[in-house]
DNA sequence: CTCCAGGTGCTGG
DNA sequence: CCAGCACATGGA
C-alpha cells in the first residue's frame, strides 16, 4: 500500500514530537502504533510513503490519519514568500510534516503524561502503560511479533493510583485517574467534543485536572484537529522571547497557526537551528 | 551528581 | 491579573 502527498516525509513526522509510539526500526522506516494496529512505514521517494504489515484498515484510512487531503503545499510555500526569515527556515525544515489525527483519548492521556518530561521519557511512560493495560496483539507481518494497543478510558479508569504511581507516573497519577474517570464514564464525551468550537472544545478539557492550557491545545490540535490551535510549550516561548520580542501572535497566521507552531518546534530543536545559534 | 523536560495547581500579592 | 513555588521521575 502506499500513500502520495506532496513533500510528506516520515522521518520528520516521527520526530515532530506529536505521536509517541512511531520509532524507527531503520533508515527510512518506522513502525507505528495507532488505532490498534501495527504498520511499518517506509519513505520511497519525496512524497511517497509505503505502508506494510498492518490488519485491512484500508488506503482510506491511512490517508486520513497522516491528513492527506488537506493541501499542506499551498500554505508552506505561501509561508516561503513571507517575510519571516525565522518562520521561512522553519517552514522549509519541516516541509514534510503533517497534522495527525490521532485517537482523542490517547491523545488526551499522552499530553497529560508529557508535562514536565522529554521527548524519550513521555515514550517510555507511554509503553509502560501500553504494556500493563493494552490488548497484547500479534503483528500481521510477522509471527513472533506483537504489540500492545493503547488502553480505554474504560480499563485505565479502573486502575488504582498507586499503581500508576509505580509505573513512574509520578505525580500525574491523579490527572490520569480523573480523565480516564471522566471519560469512561461519558462525562467528557470525546465523540462529540469534536463538533465543539475550538474555545469550548479547551474549556470542556481544561475542566479536567491536570490539564492546563498547554496539554488542551496539544489535544485540541493533535487529538481534535483544531488547525488554529498552537501549543505554547517551554521551547516555543524560548523562541517567542529570543526572536520574536515577546509578541509572537498566532492569531495572524489562522488555520495555518497549528502548523507553524509545529514548523517552529520541529525547527528550534533540530541540530540545524542549534548549530546557526552558536556559530 | 546536576540540570532540565512539549506544565499545572495553588497561593499570595 | 501575574509571580513564585512544589510537584515525582527519568533521560542526558
Amino acid at each position: 500500500m502506499e500513500i502520495i502527498s506532496d513533500n510528506i516525509n516520515i522521518d520528520q513526522i516521527a520526530e515532530s514530537g506529536q505521536c509517541f509510539r512511531m520509532n524507527q526500526i531503520e533508515k527510512n522506516t518506522y513502525s507505528l502504533i495507532a488505532f490498534e494496529d501495527y504498520i511499518e512505514l517506509t519513505q520511497l521517494a519525496p512524497g511517497r510513503i509505503g505502508i506494510s504489515g498492518g490488519e485491512e484498515k484500508g488506503k482510506n484510512f491511512w490517508e486520513e490519519y497522516f491528513d492527506c487531503g488537506y493541501d499542506y503545499r499551498t500554505i508552506t510555500d505561501s509561508l516561503l514568500k513571507g517575510e519571516d526569515e525565522f518562520l521561512k527556515s522553519a517552514a522549509d525544515f519541516g516541509s514534510g510534516l503533517r497534522i495527525l489525527k490521532q485517537d482523542p483519548f490517547e491523545t488526551l492521556i499522552s499530553f497529560i503524561i508529557s508535562q514536565n518530561k522529554n521527548i524519550p521519557a513521555i515514550k517510555n511512560a507511554i509503553e509502560r502503560i501500553c504494556e500493563r493495560y493494552g490488548k497484547k496483539k500479534q503483528c500481521k507481518n510477522n509471527e513472533e511479533g506483537y504489540y500492545f494497543t493503547f488502553p480505554e478510558a474504560e480499563v485505565l479508569a479502573e486502575v488504582k493510583r498507586d499503581e500508576l504511581r509505580s509505573l513512574g507516573l509520578g505525580y500525574r497519577d491523579e490527572y490520569i485517574e480523573a480523565a480516564s474517570a471522566t471519560v469512561a464514564k461519558g462525562k467528557l464525551n470525546l465523540e462529540k467534543l469534536g463538533e465543539l468550537e475550538w474555545k469550548e472544545l479547551m474549556d470542556e478539557l481544561m475542566s479536567i485536572k491536570g490539564v492546563g492550557k498547554k496539554v488542551a491545545s496539544c489535544v485540541a490540535l493533535f487529538g481534535f484537529h483544531k488547525m488554529n490551535v498552537a501549543p505554547e510549550d517551554v521551547w516555543i516561548k524560548r523562541i517567542n522571547e529570543e526572536i520574536y520580542g515577546g509578541k509572537l501572535n498566532w492569531e495572524i497566521y489562522g488555520n495555518a497557526a497549528g502548523l507553524v507552531q509545529q514548523y517552529m518546534f520541529y525547527y528550534v530543536r533540530s541540530e540545524a537551528y542549534q548549530k546557526t545559534k552558536y556559530k
